[in-house]
DNA sequence: ACTTACCGTTAGTTGACGCTTACCATTCGT
DNA sequence: ACGAATGGTAAGCGTCAACTAACGGTAAGT
């Protein structure tokens, strides 16, 4: 199965990391100021922003002392390019499903209850 | 935080719901059919339907002693919604932020570096 | 050189959650 | 009415990951 999908998807499944990702939306930022912005401790975020970046939706660059953390718009539009194909495969499939009788493999064994009266 | 969100999120964030969310894109399923297709018991397939409904994922109607699942079309555009909502606010931020200089808030308290020497 | 600020990493703990094994309810078929 | 099939739920357990505390390392300022 996709492997960026799936680490992208568990990357994002966090809450504390899905908070950060959202706070990048608004640019680079520091860790420290990062940490600072959340409930958790300076580490955590250290932790979280390491697994952001081992799934490529963020890099880093320090300047200074400081390390600065920004979204990683190829990572985030490839990612976004899964999750599409993901919806177009449910949502289009189901347009199918409404003509098609129940369901692929089944055959549900029929039932002969339609066959009453 | 929008709960949809972060809800759905979670929802597909396990790869196990993940694998049964693609799985129900080929139709409605029922429970057995779908366990018999997987690598872990029936019992816990249950659990993870019943985490995919209570993400307004997938709907579920009993026909005799089954229980079919489906996708619900409604959720699924939902949550695709929120996801586009992010990816646009993050893709769409990052074109801004490459004409402003560091960030928001932190004003980095002006290294007076520049005047060593 | 010394101090300070910033950050990554490790070790260790703890809470959450995914899985299985029972058990029980419901429904169909005989 | 009885047995079989289907599936939800509870209890128990193991595992994983998120968190904190402590440490070390680097860079800037004095």
């Amino acid at each position: 199965m996709d492997a960026y999908l799936q680490a992208g998807l568990d990357a994002l499944g966090d809450a504390t990391r899905m908070a950060i990702f959202q706070k990048l939306t608004h640019g680079p930022v520091a860790v420290n100021e990062l940490a600072r912005k959340m409930p958790v401790s300076r580490p955590a975020v250290s932790q979280h922003l390491r697994v952001l970046k081992d799934a490529g939706l963020v890099t880093d660059s320090k300047v200074g002392t400081r390390r600065y953390y920004k979204l990683n718009p190829e990572g985030v539009a490839r990612l976004r390019a899964h999750f599409d194909q993901v919806w177009e495969k449910a949502l289009g499939a189901f347009q199918i499903e409404a003509e098609k009788p129940p369901a692929g493999e089944s055959r549900v064994r029929p039932t002969r209850r339609s066959r009453r009266s």
